[in-house]
RNA sequence: UGGGGUGUCGCCAAGCGGUAAGGCACCAGACUUUGACUCUGGCAUUCGUAGGUUCAAAUCCUGCCACCCCAGCCA
């Protein structure tokens, strides 16, 4: 199939501008730090690294950015391997940061005979001091020019673990006066005695993110590094770090805007919060907008990468509206999933001329635009559940659907009519009585009525917890905004989360949903779609009303 | 405030001196054994703003404004 043209990004301007300079090669690299699991955020970066690496004939290797053991968990590193494996990504190596710290080292050591580095023993604090401010330069430590000899002896034994944590730190020696702040004198290598996650012991100090990104990405032949925006401002050091270090060729690195979605957490930090803070059941929580968490709430890889594509690359910040993420999911579960009935708040129709006991075999297409997907036998008998909103007793306007000495079809069966209903003292309808049209089976007669409705046969109808998600926040009205930014009221986030993101109904499933495998989706009539839980519980879907709730109907 | 970025329809986003692509959302209509889906049509005389250059500017120049990032021994 041709591929959907598109407009070339700004990324593949450059790409291609690099091609025609300095030959066909291209390599590129996802980082991910293993310190937590991969979001909607990581995709759109996977996307852009694989893309851009498959797009070119080049690869694209699973890097894990691992400098900070203290923050770091093994936990997380097969997790994310899973999630890009899901997406339908193909790295071509598996590599850790880690596995470096050798020629890290070296590296450090080089500068330091060079000159360029020095070992600096100011405190956190009174580096912040001596590095001035956004405005005001930075002054030299009183270190900075102590001979390299001292330097490499100090720097020895940092490796050695002679010192304390804080005690002493690798600094680039650059410019303290830089307007540039990342340029004053950056921290390269600090001590910590912390057990590392792939190298074990083996080392008590390790390099600072901008000392290893571009070495890693130098040795391994990364033609484009590309990261998001607030790196930006970073790319002078990174360059510094290439060009003190000698590699050739050079990486080069390009940044984008990363995603932001409407009514989304998209910080680690906060989601890390919600899981830790029991505000959902786990990091694969459905909410979450985690691709483990996406994954069992139903959504696709084809439709996420849909998503993805379609949100494209820039570097202006923005906001995506999450009906785009809602409409590309529709847009693949309406055209592969198959179709099932259930009625999530049932109210009870008894067909008064159905014969007490009798029973009818009902087909049913599994996809309407799909017969290849087959057909399936369901029950009709005497009484069946419909939607409790599909009855009105005083109808509005232009209400097709049953009401008084109204027709309409259950959906592949007959027609019927209403010609009464129980009600309780409250006025709450406990059942609804209809006629049906003998004549009317569905495909037999051209008659129509104005509404169809999906039902459950009540006889063998499973009874189904059907939990409903929507986003785990939910936008402010424009009023609130303004009367928190007036009164200058800094909410929490966790204020902001939405109360009604989980909502668990009763109601019931055709039995053809009784023990679905994990991962099969379906999708209902007019309300929507869900899966089969990925715990494949029977009897417990997982019903994604933000998804299927498309303004199907108006009361 | 110093530095680095960004400002094109409600939300994304093309456009690179020749007279505003596309998608989402929205609106109207058609179709329909669900009002879904599908289909058809509509939806920026205007590109943060004020000037300037030019036959011609969203695109070039100048000033201004707004927003984002940077003062971790995080990434």
């Amino acid at each position: 199939m041709e591929e959907a043209k598109r407009p070339k990004n700004f990324i593949e301007e450059f790409i291609e501008e690099d091609m025609r300079a300095n030959g066909p090669r291209v390599q590129t690299r996802f980082p991910p730090e293993p310190n937590g699991y991969l979001h909607i955020g990581h995709a759109k970066a996977l996307a852009i690294d694989f893309g851009m690496a498959e797009r070119y004939g080049g690869v694209c290797n699973l890097r894990y950015d691992d400098t900070n053991p203290s923050k770091e968990d093994v936990e997380y590193v097969d997790a994310i391997q899973a999630d890009i494996l899901w997406l339908g990504f193909r790295w071509n190596q598996i590599l850790f940061g880690s596995s470096y710290f050798d020629q890290c080292y070296d590296l450090a050591v080089k500068l330091i005979q060079k000159g360029v580095a020095y070992v600096d023993e100011l405190t956190k604090d009174e580096m912040r001091a001596y590095r001035g401010t956004l405005t005001q330069p930075g002054k030299n430590s009183p270190y900075r020019d102590r001979p390299a000899e001292e330097s490499l002896d100090l720097f020895t034994r940092m490796r050695a673990g002679e010192f304390a944590d804080g005690t002493k730190t690798l600094r680039a020696k650059i410019d303290m006066a830089s307007p540039n702040i990342n340029m004053r004198d950056p921290a390269l290598y600090r001590i910590k005695h912390v057990r590392h996650h792939q190298t074990g012991d083996k080392w008590c100090i390790y390099p600072m993110y901008d000392f290893a990104h571009p070495i890693q990405d130098a040795i391994e032949g990364v033609t484009h590094s590309l990261c998001s925006l607030e790196y930006e401002a970073h790319r002078p050091l990174y360059n510094w770090v290439i060009d003190q270090c000698e590699f050739d060729p050079k990486p080069r690195q390009i940044e984008f805007a990363r995603l932001n979605m409407t009514d989304t957490i998209m910080s680690k930090r906060y989601l890390r919060r919600l899981v830790e803070e029991g505000f959902v059941s786990g990091w694969d929580d459905p909410r979450m907008p985690t691709l483990c968490g996406m994954r069992r709430r139903g959504y696709t890889a084809v439709a996420i990468r849909d998503f993805l594509e379609r949100v494209g690359v820039a570097k202006a910040d923005s906001v995506v509206d999450v009906a785009m993420l809602e409409h590309c999911v529709r847009e693949d579960l309406n055209e592969t999933a198959a179709r099932r009935m259930a009625v999530l708040d049932p109210v009870l129709v008894e067909i008064d001329n159905w014969d007490e006991g009798r029973v009818e075999q009902i087909e049913l297409e599994n996809h309407p635009n799909h017969p290849e997907l087959g057909a399936r036998k369901v029950k009709l008998g005497k009484r069946v559940y419909i939607e409790r909103d599909d009855f009105a007793e005083v109808p509005p306007s232009k209400f097709f659907r049953l009401k008084p000495d109204g027709e309409v079809r259950l959906k592949s069966a007959y027609i019927i009519k209403c010609v009464g209903w129980e009600a309780k003292d409250d006025g709450t309808i406990t059942k609804i009585h209809c006629t049906y049209d003998p004549t009317s089976h569905s495909g037999e007669e051209a008659r129509k009525v104005k509404g169809t409705l999906h039902w459950v046969n009540a006889d063998d109808a499973v009874a189904a917890e059907l939990r409903l998600y929507d986003t785990l926040m939910k936008s402010e009205s424009a009023e609130q905004e303004e009367e928190d930014e007036e009164t200058a009221v800094e909410k929490d986030f966790i204020d902001r989360l939405n109360p009604d993101s989980l909502v668990t109904l009763h109601g019931f499933v055709e039995p053809a949903l009784d023990g679905v495998s994990a991962g099969e989706r379906y999708q209902f009539m007019r309300e929507g779609y869900f899966c089969a839980d990925v715990d494949g519980k029977p009897g417990a879907p997982v019903f994604n009303r933000t998804v299927g709730l498309k303004d199907s109907y108006k009361a």
